[in-house]
DNA sequence: ATGATTGGTTTACAAAAGTAAATCAACAAG
DNA sequence: CTTGTTGATTTACTTTTGTAAACCAATCAT
């Protein structure tokens, strides 16, 4: 069966430290040591996995290697939103925001949010 | 680290099944061999473990069992959709629909699709 | 130079997920 | 009754993921 998900929830903790700025190993040891209790093995391990499967990329600083994304964070988020859409709502973000609308996840200021947002987008699309 | 989805890929191609209607093992093993070439073995497994895990249930008719969703659709939908907020758009929908007009993603139809189901929500809400 | 510190690599092991062959039990057909 | 079929269970192997101990090489402080 194919992946559905980009990346596994492990994966997402480095990438989130890795989109605010690049790090080098021993500055993501330090925050999910301190954020999530990883040892700095897992840490290790975490990071030549995701360089292994190109999710991230290094340059070589002397003998330091500083870790960046190869993915921006629009575009992960954008291909599991619509592997999203596929499987749980027939791919279509109408039904997504209903079936919110429907549990009240929305919230009054969500709703106005959204009326702005397509507010824009039918003006981009002109 | 704690799972992110709710199901796997694979156990969506059950689901998406039993969520149509009861199955018994063999009935899944001919739709899902047919539409995903997974082998009567493959199936059996695959619904064994859900039901370990209380994904699905069944009740015995005669020695053949009838499997069903032991979670709803919807309820699962949900599930998922607040996890990828929360990983992937700080959990704010505004910034997810925002993301897809973003991206052109939204077609004329989706804006009128959304226009109308913000009407109904703001109309509930009342 | 030498021992401690720092940055990084190797090796390892268990659990989960994907995939399926082989086997078994009950029943139907001859 | 024997046997082929049908429905189900057992057993098994591989890959991926989560987690980390041990180990090594370079640099720094004495």
């Amino acid at each position: 069966m194919e992946k559905q998900a980009v990346l596994s929830a492990s994966e997402w903790q480095v990438m989130q430290q890795l989109w605010k700025r690049p790090h080098t190993l021993m500055e993501l040891v330090a925050v999910l040591e301190k954020d999530i209790g990883w040892s700095k093995s897992t840490v290790a391990t975490m990071v030549r996995r995701m360089e292994e499967k190109g999710i991230i990329s290094y340059t070589e600083q002397g003998r330091t290697k500083v870790f960046s994304p190869a993915l921006s964070r629009e575009d992960v988020a954008a291909r599991e939103t619509n592997s999203l859409l596929r499987r749980a709502y027939n791919g279509s973000i109408g039904m997504l925001v209903n079936a919110m609308a429907q549990r009240n996840d929305l919230t009054k200021e969500d709703i106005e949010e959204l009326y702005e947002i397509l507010r824009k987008a039918e003006e981009d699309a002109k």
